[in-house]
DNA sequence: GGTGGCTAACGAAATATTTCGTAGCAAAAA
DNA sequence: TTTTTGCTACGAAATATTTCGTTAGCCACC
């Protein structure tokens, strides 16, 4: 039993877990608050989102006192790494290359995202040298 | 008159996508066999989604004969661009940063790729030098 | 010139997603 | 205590997505 029920969040529900994610656990007021920020939502849409995502495992929540107090049932990291397996798996053949070429390629990116991202490489293969001549693979 | 109508595609729609712009322009026939390689779809099923797909204008076809031939009408890169947009906002708060991170951070990615994406980086950035001292900003 | 094999066109069901209105209850305010 | 306010639960509509069955036409072949 390593990995089953793999909870799909949809659109609107990334969109909650991100204020939840940001803010901690918080109350439907609140999230609805954040949400109407963006754009126009009713509240008891915010409402019966959280209540449906309460009950697919989504989010969990504290209702001790009247007013119910949701938290993220998901991590962060975890939950991005699989939209991006699924990104990857529908748009881009797998190519984890491909998808990273297109964030990086047509975007305006900082300079000091991109060195981020240069120690990033160095810190997952730190014997490659950046950019001249490669290491052998085999040692003799 | 910039950019108005972007379709979305769905999952499924993306999938007969990929089909098509790994194959080039293809009968119904030829796009049902390769999703059935993969998983269990009924021919009247990938013919019902392409005529859908027909109608929103994310493919094209030519029913000159017969056997209609389909062919899409969104550029991949283009397409891949925008779905990209979409995970950054929606789970990313529009960092791209975050992204690659976790694009790459929790992936098996080979060397070859690594090195490729530093070539990247290079290319995006050329005054940039990998690691060192950063060149002053302005001219005097 | 009838039959079998393909193909497109529909229509429709099953499911998933998003959005609210209404009702009932409890707590706070008047 | 009455009124007002705020919150949850519930039901249901509107929309989007996915999946097929059925029907009818075309073509090649026997």
């Amino acid at each position: 039993m390593s990995k089953k029920n793999i909870p799909r969040p949809t659109e609107s529900e990334l969109e909650i877990l991100q204020v939840l994610w940001q803010h901690g656990p918080s109350t439907v007021r609140l999230v609805n608050d954040e949400l109407s920020k963006r754009r126009d939502v009713g509240y008891t849409t915010t409402l019966k989102l959280l209540q449906l995502m309460h009950e697919k495992g989504i989010v969990a929540r504290d209702d001790s006192s009247r007013t119910h107090v949701y938290r993220p049932a998901l991590r962060e990291q975890e939950t991005q790494g699989q939209l991006i397996d699924r990104l990857l798996e529908a748009a881009f053949g797998g190519s984890a290359l491909k998808l990273v070429q297109q964030a990086l390629g047509n975007r305006h990116t900082t300079r000091e995202e991109l060195d981020q991202i240069r120690d990033l490489l160095d810190n997952i293969d730190p014997q490659a040298k950046p950019s001249a001549t490669d290491t052998p693979d085999e040692l003799a």
